[in-house]
DNA sequence: GACCAGGCACATC
DNA sequence: GATGTGCATGGT
């Protein structure tokens, strides 16, 4: 498929869910400190259940860089453990938070500043931040021009046959900032409207739905 | 009671 | 490089 059908595809594809849906006004959390910490306890986890623990967190008033990193572990482990992998969780905040506070000083506007490309690597290198939760962070923490992926973001693409249903997380992104303008709010709002179409639509009313933007009606 | 959810690292081949 | 497995809760 050629470059300007994509295109056309991609835009098409978010216009729709757009105009059904509306503005999803994502990260839901406060502060960028929070939707960090969520990224982190969101991985294959409902989001529901990631409230509970940033509840948990807030109400000790432990929601910061430093008294975060200072919990031992068994208490973080206890105070997130409705997001689940609570141990997992737990080691990998703290792996990020060393990181946070080691490179950065726990300052996130000392580190909205660096530059993408390397930062991306910066926190790939940290042990439990993965592609899709780094871009989390870079995205809808820091503001910067980067797509999430996610397993509802292939499927879709593969449903379009923009791409095989089982390319890799690089390609998919690919697809998107190559064919689409590098801009942060559409890149948030569309990551967003994927997940909660993914969510509604996709697997409840299958396999063909009027509503659901994603079925391609030519 | 099964299945799913806004992944990731690690072991093994 | 591909494939399989452990990690765990709470909602449907």
């Amino acid at each position: 498929m050629r470059r300007v059908h994509i295109t056309t595809d991609l835009k098409k594809i978010y216009d729709k869910l757009h105009a059904g849906l509306g503005p999803q006004h994502w990260w839901p959390g406060e502060t960028p400190f929070e939707v960090m910490v969520g990224a982190i306890l969101t991985q294959n986890t409902n989001w529901g259940n990631v409230e509970k623990a940033i509840v948990n967190l807030k109400k000790s008033g432990l929601l910061k860089p430093e008294r975060l990193f200072k919990l031992p572990h068994n208490r973080l482990a206890r105070l997130i453990k409705p997001a689940g992998y609570y141990n997992v969780k737990a080691r990998r905040l703290k792996n990020f938070l060393r990181f946070l506070i080691g490179t950065y000083g726990g300052d996130i506007r000392k580190m909205a500043g660096r530059n993408t490309d390397v930062l991306r690597g910066e926190l790939l290198a940290v042990n439990g931040i993965g592609r899709e939760t780094a871009d989390s962070i870079l995205l809808y923490a820091l503001n910067k021009p980067v797509f999430v992926v996610d397993a509802y973001t292939k499927r879709i693409l593969a449903r379009h046959k923009i791409s095989a249903a089982d390319a890799d997380y690089d390609l998919v992104q690919q697809i998107f900032t190559r064919n689409l303008k590098k801009d942060v709010k559409l890149f948030n709002e569309y990551h967003a409207l994927i997940v909660r179409v993914g969510k509604e639509f996709c697997r409840k009313i299958k396999p063909r739905c009027r509503i659901c933007p994603l079925q391609k009606q030519r």
